[in-house]
DNA sequence: GGTACTTCTTGAACACGTTCAAAACAAGGA
DNA sequence: TCCTTGTTTTGAACGTGTTCAAGAAGTACC
């Protein structure tokens, strides 16, 4: 039974936060490629079997640290959204938040994204190990609508908070390839793509536009099943 | 000077066939990742060196492969276009084609698509060395729209080609992700959402519509600078 | 305290992608 | 025929992620 003074349970776990903490500070000074089992052991003061003992791969090493930046992210964003409810500008918020909080991991955030586009990977954000983190995510998007005061075509209201986080996916595949000087050409999407994307929402009422809008739900809705 | 009866020459263009013939058997037969450069090396008949001395690297192998695809793709598309003036129609084709292609391919096209994810591997589909072939895409692309009749906001008609081929890369990275038999999921986000697009591209001479429209490429076009 | 059981730790060994110095081969000129 | 120069081929060796049989350390029950 877990209690204050059960040293063995603590010292697992502290050496399980030892090798993910090393690891992540040799990730970002050396990056992911050149940092190798061996180095983060030995940064560690352990053997290089014991990392594995506490993490099946080196992938999987990475997945503690993208749970940080989530939580960090819904910490922070829930905040700064806080009060505010235009539609739009919420939306802008939680976006560029998460490229705030991305923003120090950019160089080896790149290759965890790419082991992420693997499907077969855990790390792959349709896969279940990550369903949590993305119910999370997408509970974050569905706050954002239902905070504002937006005006939309009820039959869109309920599927936007999975099409927001589905963007916010594509906003993150443009920062990966991102090069330019703190990622501003990330932020310009944002800042620009977002109005854009209030106005469509806000279309989507409009008698011409909304068969098509209840085309685009009812396709999601259906590529979505058994996914 | 290369002729008919240039032995050497020929020779060293006959290794390097050998060996890439062989790499995409064994890929196609047990997969990227199961496939090691020395059963490659020992199916060619060669040594592992020497599959290096043609080959840079693992990657740099299924390269040449990609290539074929698309070359592929480009001949058939066009043929089946042929003839066909609606714009739904042309484009539903030329991506339904690209699906018909690379169907035996998917189980390792997978891996292939996971290194090209990577924007430092000249696999990516937006790296210089993939300039030539992104051009050809993009190229077909004008072909199904000017090939049409569709009436367009001329301001879209200049931009839609390369639009419609991240489309493409949107779908590409729908399929990989596509687990289904015979990749029917893919198939029906391409038949059900061409309509849509067709549609939406013609509601952009609606003039509630226009302002959004424009702005829309504006963006793309200014995130296309110097990229 | 001794004994069985679980948890934790070790480091040698394996398989793989990749490199490289050296050898083999080809071709042309003396 | 021998030498020179450039191309092609070799396979041992290196560095890496990962595995595993073995042991050490801790825990629980008698």
């Amino acid at each position: 039974m877990p209690g204050a003074n059960v040293p063995h349970v603590a010292k697992s776990e502290e050496t399980r936060s030892l090798i993910v903490t090393t690891a992540m500070r040799l990730f970002t000074e050396n990056g992911y490629d050149r940092t190798t089992m061996r180095a983060i052991a030995a940064g560690a003061g352990v053997s290089v079997g014991n990392a594995y003992y506490y993490f099946s791969s080196k992938e999987q090493l990475i997945q503690g640290f993208y749970d940080e930046i989530a939580r960090q992210h819904l910490d922070a964003a829930r905040d700064r959204i806080d009060g505010e409810t235009a539609f739009a500008a919420r939306l802008k918020t939680v976006l560029l938040c998460w490229l705030d909080i991305a923003e120090p991991y950019q160089r080896f955030g790149t290759q965890f994204f790419v082991n992420a586009a693997d499907p077969e990977s855990p790390l792959s954000p349709f896969s279940d190990d990550s369903s949590a983190a993305r119910e999370a995510s997408i509970g974050l998007m569905r706050e954002v609508v239902d905070g504002s005061d937006v005006k939309l075509d009820p039959e869109l209201r309920g599927q936007l908070p999975e099409l927001l986080w589905l963007f916010q996916m594509g906003v993150v595949l443009f920062w990966v390839h991102d090069r330019s000087a703190g990622q501003k050409r990330s932020r310009m999407l944002v800042e620009r793509s977002v109005p854009l994307l209030a106005r469509l929402a806000a279309l989507s009422r409009l008698r011409v536009f909304r068969p098509v809008s209840r085309e685009i739900v009812d396709l999601i809705q259906d590529l979505a099943k058994k996914d």
